[in-house]
RNA sequence: GCGGCUGUAGCUCAGUUGGUUAGAGUGCUGGAUUGUGAUUCCAGAUGUCGUGGGUUCAAGUCCCAUCAGCCGCCCCA
């Protein structure tokens, strides 16, 4: 008995067809935007992750799949693509000129997590990332982009939650306010938080302990020390978002894991998940490119969850739609020949057909049809063979017909 | 990394206070005159009871460990 690497799994049937759904709705809305896809290796060199994502990040200190190569270097499976796009862009001098870089991204990203619904060590992500611009419209464009896309799924109660995490410049005075509140109520907090306090006091804010949530009822807010300049920003962004009638909510708690980000931070969640709430997060980390070395190059982006997003699409709309061919089953070896001929000229027509190769009785190939769903089974006996049409049998009524062979593009089509 | 629950045919599950060769439904295989499925009828096959120890005359059942999955926490997508 064998069976796969834990968190690691099959995708197959169903789910692999909403993911497939998925990969070309994000290829149509995304190309209609300008984004051009960018593919990276899935090992960088572990210091890419650790000078972006950020030492003190869980995803760093104990999830990643780090290891030395033969070589003796380190290496990580990437847990996140943003980086990986970004080093890519400064490798390739992409960011020299002042043009923006609307890219995006698919493909499986790695965490050493435990595992829950939804929740896996290889899981799928697909990304956008827009380079070069500062400006709040750049992020509207892609939070419409984003929406075209969840749209164009079919989703729709979800909420956007909104906030702005601010700049490396503003945060020391949030800091200091907040850690004042805090330091008032300090009793009320949880352990963890105590801990965030000293490592990363924003955290706080999230900390889903409902004692701790109580605990910060009107608490300072990381919006009224921003700068002036973020403060504007972030004005603008909910006005054009407003203008677009893309809803959102303000959530003064809301922040990110990852250390890159600055001002605009979002999330998408949906009710859907359990747990697993937060269906895709994203935001603007201006920092980060010339952190990993290259121009100092404002960005914008976000990244969704294949899994995830496949669990709520079946729950939202049951099976993925699909129809398997129609199976084409010659009865005898002439008719075998013929069909095999027959079946390369539809094929080459663009028309869909599988091919009966097993030369099993009637009855047998029809059981299998039955089986997988096929919706008409085309029967080329001896009687068919000299008229030249084949004996169509609609599997769902038992209705049977008979086309000339000629017929059959027109009629498969229609 | 922490806490809780679960593990018996391909699938969904029964299995009494431990007691003979471990069951059902569904699925599967074959048949009901050799070119007609799905419905019906008849017949048949299938399990290291997650794995490894232990207790016992006797373990699917009790105990321990381990692995895997699920739920919550943490974290995040």
């Amino acid at each position: 008995m064998s069976s796969s690497v834990k968190g690691m799994r099959d995708l197959w049937g169903d789910e692999l067809r909403w993911f497939r759904r998925i990969e070309e709705t994000a290829h149509r809305v995304f190309g209609a935007h300008g984004y051009r896809e960018i593919r990276t290796p899935i090992l960088e060199y572990t210091e890419v992750f650790k000078r972006s994502v950020g030492d003190s990040s869980d995803i760093v200190a104990k999830e990643m799949y780090e290891f030395l190569d033969k070589g003796d270097r380190s290496v990580t499976m990437r847990p996140e693509n943003t980086a990986g796009v970004v080093r890519a862009m400064v490798d390739h001098k992409l960011l020299v000129n002042n043009d923006p870089q609307l890219l995006y991204y698919m493909g499986p990203m790695f965490r050493y997590e435990r595992m829950q619904a939804g929740r896996y060590r290889q899981f799928w992500q697909i990304g956008a990332e827009s380079f070069g611009v500062a400006s709040p419209e750049s992020e509207v464009e892609s939070l419409a982009m984003l929406f075209d896309f969840l749209q164009g799924l079919g989703l729709k109660s979800l909420s956007l939650s909104l906030n702005s995490v601010g700049t490396p410049e503003s945060r020391p005075a949030f800091n200091a306010a907040f850690r004042a509140f805090f330091d008032a109520r300090a009793d009320r907090f949880c352990e963890d938080c105590h801990r965030r306090i000293e490592t990363n006091p924003m955290r706080i804010l999230d900390c889903k302990n409902p004692g701790c949530q109580a605990a910060l009822e009107g608490h300072p807010t990381i919006v009224e020390f921003l700068d002036d300049a973020s403060k504007a920003h972030h004005t603008r962004l909910k006005e054009l978002l407003t203008t677009l009638d893309i809803p959102f909510t303000e959530n003064s708690r809301l922040v990110r894991g990852l250390d890159y980000y600055t001002r605009t931070a979002f999330e998408v969640l949906s009710s859907d998940l359990g747990a697993q709430s937060a269906l895709l997060g994203g935001g603007r980390y201006d920092g980060l490119v010339k952190q990993l070395g290259g121009p100092d190059t404002p960005a914008f982006g976000w990244a969704i969850g294949l899994d995830r997003l496949a669990m709520v699409l079946k729950q939202l709309h049951g099976e993925a739609p699909f129809e398997p061919a129609p199976l084409l089953i010659p009865l005898g070896e002439a008719a075998s020949a013929k069909a095999l001929q027959l079946a390369r000229e539809w094929w080459s027509a663009g028309l869909r057909v599988q091919l009966e190769t097993r030369g099993c009785p009637l009855k047998k190939s029809l059981q299998s049809a039955n089986r997988m769903g096929m919706k008409l089974a085309l029967i080329l006996g001896d009687g068919e063979f000299e008229k030249g049409t084949l004996a169509v049998k609609h599997l769902e009524t038992g209705a049977q017909e008979e086309w000339a062979w000629n017929d059959v593009p027109s009629r498969l089509k229609g």
